[in-house]
DNA sequence: ACGTAGTTGCGACCCACTTGCAATTGCGAG
DNA sequence: CTCGCAATTGCAAGTGGGTCGCAACTACGT
Protein backbone atom coordinates (compact mmCIF):
# COMPACT_ATOMS: atom_id res chain seq x y z
CA UNK A 1 0.00 0.00 0.00
CA UNK A 2 2.45 2.70 -1.00
CA UNK A 3 1.58 6.37 -1.49
CA UNK A 4 -0.01 6.63 -5.52
CA UNK A 5 1.51 9.08 -7.75
CA UNK A 6 4.34 10.51 -6.45
CA UNK A 7 6.07 12.66 -8.78
CA UNK A 8 8.78 15.27 -8.55
CA UNK A 9 6.86 18.78 -8.86
CA UNK A 10 6.91 20.06 -12.18
CA UNK A 11 7.51 23.83 -12.27
CA UNK A 12 4.46 25.66 -13.78
CA UNK A 13 4.15 29.14 -12.80
CA UNK A 14 1.68 29.75 -14.09
CA UNK A 15 -2.03 28.45 -16.27
CA UNK A 16 -0.26 28.64 -19.82
CA UNK A 17 2.91 27.13 -18.84
CA UNK A 18 1.04 24.33 -17.23
CA UNK A 19 -0.77 23.53 -20.15
CA UNK A 20 2.14 23.76 -22.43
CA UNK A 21 3.29 20.87 -19.99
CA UNK A 22 0.18 18.85 -21.09
CA UNK A 23 0.83 18.68 -24.77
CA UNK A 24 4.90 18.12 -24.06
CA UNK A 25 3.43 15.14 -22.03
CA UNK A 26 1.47 14.10 -25.22
CA UNK A 27 -1.96 14.54 -23.29
CA UNK A 28 -4.50 16.91 -24.87
CA UNK A 29 -6.02 19.99 -23.45
CA UNK A 30 -9.78 19.58 -22.67
CA UNK A 31 -12.15 21.70 -21.15
CA UNK A 32 -11.76 19.67 -18.24
CA UNK A 33 -8.60 19.88 -17.46
CA UNK A 34 -8.22 23.45 -18.40
CA UNK A 35 -11.42 24.13 -15.71
CA UNK A 36 -9.08 22.08 -13.22
CA UNK A 37 -5.94 23.63 -13.79
CA UNK A 38 -7.63 27.30 -13.90
CA UNK A 39 -9.46 26.95 -10.85
CA UNK A 40 -6.44 25.68 -8.92
CA UNK A 41 -4.44 28.52 -10.47
CA UNK A 42 -7.08 31.04 -9.91
CA UNK A 43 -7.26 30.27 -6.10
CA UNK A 44 -4.39 29.09 -4.61
CA UNK A 45 -5.42 26.85 -2.13
CA UNK A 46 -6.14 23.22 -2.06
CA UNK A 47 -9.50 22.19 -3.18
CA UNK A 48 -11.46 18.93 -3.05
CA UNK A 49 -12.34 17.00 -6.78
CA UNK A 50 -16.04 17.89 -5.64
CA UNK A 51 -14.96 21.91 -5.84
CA UNK A 52 -12.95 21.39 -8.81
CA UNK A 53 -15.64 19.73 -10.51
CA UNK A 54 -18.18 21.87 -10.01
CA UNK A 55 -21.34 20.47 -10.95
CA UNK A 56 -19.49 19.07 -13.54
CA UNK A 57 -18.42 15.16 -13.30
CA UNK A 58 -16.15 14.55 -10.50
CA UNK A 59 -14.91 10.81 -12.09
CA UNK A 60 -13.43 13.12 -15.19
CA UNK A 61 -11.71 15.29 -12.76
CA UNK A 62 -11.04 12.77 -10.29
CA UNK A 63 -9.41 10.62 -13.60
CA UNK A 64 -7.51 14.24 -14.71
CA UNK A 65 -6.47 14.94 -10.99
CA UNK A 66 -4.51 11.80 -11.20
CA UNK A 67 -2.76 12.32 -14.49
CA UNK A 68 -2.05 15.59 -13.42
CA UNK A 69 -0.38 14.27 -10.46
CA UNK A 70 1.58 11.60 -12.11
CA UNK A 71 3.24 14.78 -14.35
CA UNK A 72 4.20 16.15 -11.15
CA UNK A 73 1.81 19.24 -11.81
CA UNK A 74 -0.47 18.48 -9.14
CA UNK A 75 -0.48 16.83 -5.95
CA UNK A 76 -3.06 15.92 -2.68
CA UNK A 77 -2.84 16.02 0.82
CA UNK A 78 -5.10 14.24 3.40
CA UNK A 79 -5.99 16.27 6.29
CA UNK A 80 -8.33 14.45 8.12
CA UNK A 81 -10.96 12.22 7.75
CA UNK A 82 -12.64 13.88 4.73
CA UNK A 83 -11.93 14.07 0.99
CA UNK A 84 -8.49 14.59 -0.45
CA UNK A 85 -7.22 18.14 -1.14
CA UNK A 86 -5.80 18.80 -4.56
CA UNK A 87 -3.21 21.27 -5.19
CA UNK A 88 -0.32 22.74 -7.10
CA UNK A 89 2.71 20.78 -7.08
CA UNK A 90 5.18 23.61 -8.10
CA UNK A 91 3.95 25.81 -5.17
CA UNK A 92 5.73 23.28 -3.36
CA UNK A 93 4.75 23.34 0.79
CA UNK A 94 4.52 21.08 3.74
CA UNK A 95 1.27 20.88 6.24
CA UNK A 96 0.39 21.15 9.52
CA UNK A 97 -2.56 20.97 11.10
CA UNK A 98 -4.59 21.23 14.70
CA UNK A 99 -5.79 17.50 15.80
CA UNK A 100 -8.07 19.64 18.48
CA UNK A 101 -9.12 22.82 16.50
CA UNK A 102 -8.95 21.60 12.92
CA UNK A 103 -7.23 24.50 11.65
CA UNK A 104 -4.42 23.89 9.30
CA UNK A 105 -1.29 26.22 7.39
CA UNK A 106 0.17 25.28 4.69
CA UNK A 107 4.63 26.39 5.81
CA UNK A 108 6.85 26.81 3.54
CA UNK A 109 9.77 23.46 3.84
CA UNK A 110 12.57 25.76 4.31
CA UNK A 111 10.99 26.27 7.98
CA UNK A 112 11.41 22.58 8.35
CA UNK A 113 14.61 22.16 7.18
CA UNK A 114 15.80 21.59 10.64
CA UNK A 115 12.86 18.82 11.90
CA UNK A 116 13.64 17.17 8.49
CA UNK A 117 17.25 16.98 9.02
CA UNK A 118 16.57 15.88 12.82
CA UNK A 119 14.65 12.85 11.64
CA UNK A 120 16.74 11.44 8.78
CA UNK A 121 19.74 11.42 11.60
CA UNK A 122 17.70 9.45 13.55
CA UNK A 123 15.72 7.51 11.49
CA UNK A 124 17.07 7.24 8.23
CA UNK A 125 13.65 8.55 6.26
CA UNK A 126 13.90 11.86 4.10
CA UNK A 127 10.32 13.14 5.31
CA UNK A 128 8.01 15.48 3.70
CA UNK A 129 4.75 16.70 5.46
CA UNK A 130 3.12 17.30 1.61
CA UNK A 131 1.05 13.97 1.81
CA UNK A 132 -0.19 13.71 5.70
CA UNK A 133 0.76 16.56 7.34
CA UNK A 134 2.13 17.44 10.89
CA UNK A 135 -0.55 16.82 13.49
CA UNK A 136 -0.26 18.65 16.74
CA UNK A 137 -1.87 20.76 19.00
CA UNK A 138 -1.59 24.73 17.66
CA UNK A 139 -0.54 27.56 20.44
CA UNK A 140 -4.38 28.17 21.21
CA UNK A 141 -5.28 24.94 21.82
CA UNK A 142 -1.92 24.33 24.11
CA UNK A 143 -3.44 27.31 26.00
CA UNK A 144 -6.60 26.10 26.77
CA UNK A 145 -5.67 22.69 26.82
CA UNK A 146 -3.73 23.67 30.21
CA UNK A 147 -6.05 25.73 31.54
CA UNK A 148 -9.43 23.48 31.01
CA UNK B 1 -13.36 17.98 10.28
CA UNK B 2 -11.27 18.07 13.47
CA UNK B 3 -9.12 14.53 14.06
CA UNK B 4 -11.66 12.40 15.95
CA UNK B 5 -11.48 10.67 19.92
CA UNK B 6 -8.25 11.54 20.61
CA UNK B 7 -7.94 10.93 24.52
CA UNK B 8 -4.98 10.86 26.41
CA UNK B 9 -3.75 7.29 26.61
CA UNK B 10 -4.89 5.58 29.47
CA UNK B 11 -1.81 2.82 31.08
CA UNK B 12 -3.54 -0.61 30.87
CA UNK B 13 -0.38 -2.78 30.94
CA UNK B 14 -2.74 -6.34 30.10
CA UNK B 15 -6.01 -7.45 29.07
CA UNK B 16 -7.22 -7.92 32.71
CA UNK B 17 -6.59 -4.21 33.55
CA UNK B 18 -7.91 -2.87 30.59
CA UNK B 19 -11.47 -4.99 31.49
CA UNK B 20 -11.11 -3.11 34.91
CA UNK B 21 -10.83 0.17 32.91
CA UNK B 22 -14.06 -0.46 30.88
CA UNK B 23 -15.65 -1.41 34.25
CA UNK B 24 -14.21 1.57 35.96
CA UNK B 25 -15.79 3.78 33.11
CA UNK B 26 -19.51 2.23 33.38
CA UNK B 27 -18.88 0.21 30.57
CA UNK B 28 -19.82 -3.32 29.67
CA UNK B 29 -17.17 -6.27 29.10
CA UNK B 30 -19.11 -7.96 26.22
CA UNK B 31 -18.20 -10.95 24.02
CA UNK B 32 -16.85 -8.34 21.08
CA UNK B 33 -15.21 -6.04 23.59
CA UNK B 34 -13.13 -8.83 25.02
CA UNK B 35 -12.30 -10.64 21.60
CA UNK B 36 -11.21 -7.22 20.35
CA UNK B 37 -9.00 -6.16 23.48
CA UNK B 38 -7.45 -9.52 23.75
CA UNK B 39 -6.33 -9.53 19.93
CA UNK B 40 -4.83 -6.20 20.33
CA UNK B 41 -3.20 -7.67 23.07
CA UNK B 42 -1.97 -10.96 21.58
CA UNK B 43 -0.84 -9.75 18.85
CA UNK B 44 0.79 -6.07 19.28
CA UNK B 45 0.68 -4.74 16.06
CA UNK B 46 -1.39 -2.32 14.26
CA UNK B 47 -4.91 -3.98 12.72
CA UNK B 48 -7.42 -3.11 10.65
CA UNK B 49 -11.48 -3.42 11.85
CA UNK B 50 -12.18 -6.34 9.85
CA UNK B 51 -9.19 -8.24 11.32
CA UNK B 52 -10.05 -7.79 14.57
CA UNK B 53 -13.85 -8.96 13.63
CA UNK B 54 -12.51 -11.97 12.14
CA UNK B 55 -15.49 -12.79 10.21
CA UNK B 56 -17.74 -11.64 13.16
CA UNK B 57 -20.00 -8.21 12.75
CA UNK B 58 -17.93 -5.22 11.96
CA UNK B 59 -20.63 -2.58 12.84
CA UNK B 60 -19.83 -3.61 16.28
CA UNK B 61 -16.18 -3.61 16.26
CA UNK B 62 -15.99 -0.32 14.67
CA UNK B 63 -18.58 1.32 17.31
CA UNK B 64 -16.40 -0.27 20.37
CA UNK B 65 -12.92 0.77 18.69
CA UNK B 66 -14.74 3.94 18.76
CA UNK B 67 -15.89 4.03 22.33
CA UNK B 68 -12.26 2.36 23.07
CA UNK B 69 -10.35 5.24 21.77
CA UNK B 70 -12.66 7.65 23.26
CA UNK B 71 -11.95 6.55 27.11
CA UNK B 72 -7.74 6.37 25.76
CA UNK B 73 -6.94 2.54 25.50
CA UNK B 74 -7.25 2.15 21.84
CA UNK B 75 -5.94 4.35 18.71
CA UNK B 76 -5.77 4.33 15.21
CA UNK B 77 -3.22 5.49 12.38
CA UNK B 78 -3.76 6.13 8.67
CA UNK B 79 -0.49 4.33 7.11
CA UNK B 80 -1.80 5.28 3.90
CA UNK B 81 -4.83 5.37 1.31
CA UNK B 82 -6.07 1.83 3.19
CA UNK B 83 -8.21 1.27 6.50
CA UNK B 84 -7.12 2.35 9.32
CA UNK B 85 -5.07 0.21 11.61
CA UNK B 86 -5.49 0.03 15.36
CA UNK B 87 -3.53 -0.08 17.95
CA UNK B 88 -3.47 -0.54 21.95
CA UNK B 89 -2.81 3.43 23.09
CA UNK B 90 -0.49 2.72 26.09
CA UNK B 91 1.71 1.14 23.64
CA UNK B 92 2.41 5.16 22.43
CA UNK B 93 4.60 5.02 19.06
CA UNK B 94 5.08 7.60 16.30
CA UNK B 95 4.71 6.30 12.89
CA UNK B 96 6.98 6.21 9.83
CA UNK B 97 6.29 5.33 6.00
CA UNK B 98 7.98 5.09 3.38
CA UNK B 99 6.60 6.62 0.24
CA UNK B 100 7.73 4.69 -2.29
CA UNK B 101 8.06 0.92 -0.76
CA UNK B 102 5.21 1.09 1.84
CA UNK B 103 7.18 -0.37 4.27
CA UNK B 104 6.33 1.03 8.09
CA UNK B 105 7.69 1.05 11.35
CA UNK B 106 6.86 2.05 14.84
CA UNK B 107 9.27 3.95 16.74
CA UNK B 108 9.41 5.52 19.95
CA UNK B 109 8.76 8.64 20.91
CA UNK B 110 11.81 9.64 22.59
CA UNK B 111 13.53 9.40 19.16
CA UNK B 112 12.01 12.20 17.54
CA UNK B 113 11.93 14.14 20.84
CA UNK B 114 14.62 16.44 19.02
CA UNK B 115 12.59 16.80 15.95
CA UNK B 116 9.39 17.33 17.66
CA UNK B 117 10.89 20.04 19.36
CA UNK B 118 12.68 21.55 16.02
CA UNK B 119 8.69 21.90 14.86
CA UNK B 120 7.50 23.25 18.03
CA UNK B 121 9.95 26.19 18.32
CA UNK B 122 9.31 26.97 14.65
CA UNK B 123 5.57 26.44 14.38
CA UNK B 124 3.89 26.65 17.82
CA UNK B 125 2.34 23.16 17.27
CA UNK B 126 3.51 20.12 19.39
CA UNK B 127 3.85 17.35 16.95
CA UNK B 128 2.85 13.75 17.28
CA UNK B 129 3.01 11.36 14.49
CA UNK B 130 0.64 8.65 15.65
CA UNK B 131 -2.42 9.57 13.90
CA UNK B 132 -0.06 9.98 10.43
CA UNK B 133 3.13 8.65 9.93
CA UNK B 134 5.85 10.58 9.05
CA UNK B 135 5.87 10.08 5.20
CA UNK B 136 9.26 9.74 3.49
CA UNK B 137 11.84 8.07 1.43
CA UNK B 138 13.45 5.19 3.55
CA UNK B 139 17.39 4.70 2.97
CA UNK B 140 16.55 1.91 0.76
CA UNK B 141 15.18 3.90 -1.47
CA UNK B 142 16.66 7.05 -1.35
CA UNK B 143 19.86 4.45 -2.70
CA UNK B 144 18.01 3.20 -5.29
CA UNK B 145 16.37 6.43 -5.88
CA UNK B 146 19.95 8.15 -6.49
CA UNK B 147 20.92 5.29 -8.88
CA UNK B 148 17.76 4.58 -11.09
C1' DA C 1 -33.77 -14.65 39.29
C1' DC C 2 -35.22 -10.09 37.57
C1' DG C 3 -35.31 -5.67 35.30
C1' DT C 4 -33.34 -2.74 32.28
C1' DA C 5 -29.98 0.18 30.14
C1' DG C 6 -26.08 -0.92 27.42
C1' DT C 7 -24.79 -3.67 23.41
C1' DT C 8 -25.24 -6.47 19.45
C1' DG C 9 -26.12 -8.01 14.71
C1' DC C 10 -28.32 -7.29 10.65
C1' DG C 11 -29.44 -4.43 6.71
C1' DA C 12 -29.58 -0.32 4.61
C1' DC C 13 -27.13 3.61 3.80
C1' DC C 14 -23.33 7.21 2.89
C1' DC C 15 -19.20 9.07 1.14
C1' DA C 16 -15.11 9.10 -1.62
C1' DC C 17 -13.67 7.33 -5.21
C1' DT C 18 -13.14 3.92 -9.46
C1' DT C 19 -14.44 1.53 -13.62
C1' DG C 20 -16.85 0.00 -18.03
C1' DC C 21 -18.46 1.72 -22.01
C1' DA C 22 -20.61 4.29 -25.71
C1' DA C 23 -20.50 9.00 -27.32
C1' DT C 24 -17.59 12.96 -28.08
C1' DT C 25 -13.57 15.79 -29.21
C1' DG C 26 -8.68 17.59 -29.59
C1' DC C 27 -5.34 17.71 -32.75
C1' DG C 28 -1.83 16.02 -36.36
C1' DA C 29 -2.00 14.64 -41.15
C1' DG C 30 -3.56 15.46 -45.69
C1' DC D 1 -10.24 23.27 -43.62
C1' DT D 2 -11.86 18.83 -42.80
C1' DC D 3 -10.90 14.05 -41.99
C1' DG D 4 -9.57 10.19 -38.96
C1' DC D 5 -9.01 8.27 -34.85
C1' DA D 6 -7.05 7.73 -30.33
C1' DA D 7 -7.59 10.34 -26.15
C1' DT D 8 -11.07 11.94 -23.25
C1' DT D 9 -15.64 12.55 -21.46
C1' DG D 10 -20.06 11.70 -19.11
C1' DC D 11 -23.03 8.63 -17.27
C1' DA D 12 -24.20 4.73 -14.54
C1' DA D 13 -22.98 1.10 -11.91
C1' DG D 14 -19.64 -0.79 -8.66
C1' DT D 15 -16.33 -0.91 -4.57
C1' DG D 16 -14.17 -0.11 -0.12
C1' DG D 17 -14.46 1.74 4.27
C1' DG D 18 -17.24 3.19 7.55
C1' DT D 19 -21.93 4.74 9.86
C1' DC D 20 -26.80 4.32 11.45
C1' DG D 21 -31.60 2.71 12.76
C1' DC D 22 -33.65 -0.64 15.09
C1' DA D 23 -35.37 -4.89 17.12
C1' DA D 24 -33.33 -8.65 19.74
C1' DC D 25 -30.17 -9.85 23.26
C1' DT D 26 -27.28 -9.63 27.56
C1' DA D 27 -24.22 -7.87 31.38
C1' DC D 28 -24.60 -6.60 35.68
C1' DG D 29 -26.66 -4.12 39.98
C1' DT D 30 -30.32 -5.25 43.13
Amino acid sequence: MTLAHHAAPLDAPDLQSALDALRAHGLRVSASRRQVLARLYADRRPRTAEELADGGDVASVYRNLDTLEAIGLVRHVHLGHGPGLYSLAHADADFVTCERCGAYEAVAPERLAAAKDAIERELGYRPRFTHFPIVGLCAGCKESHAHP
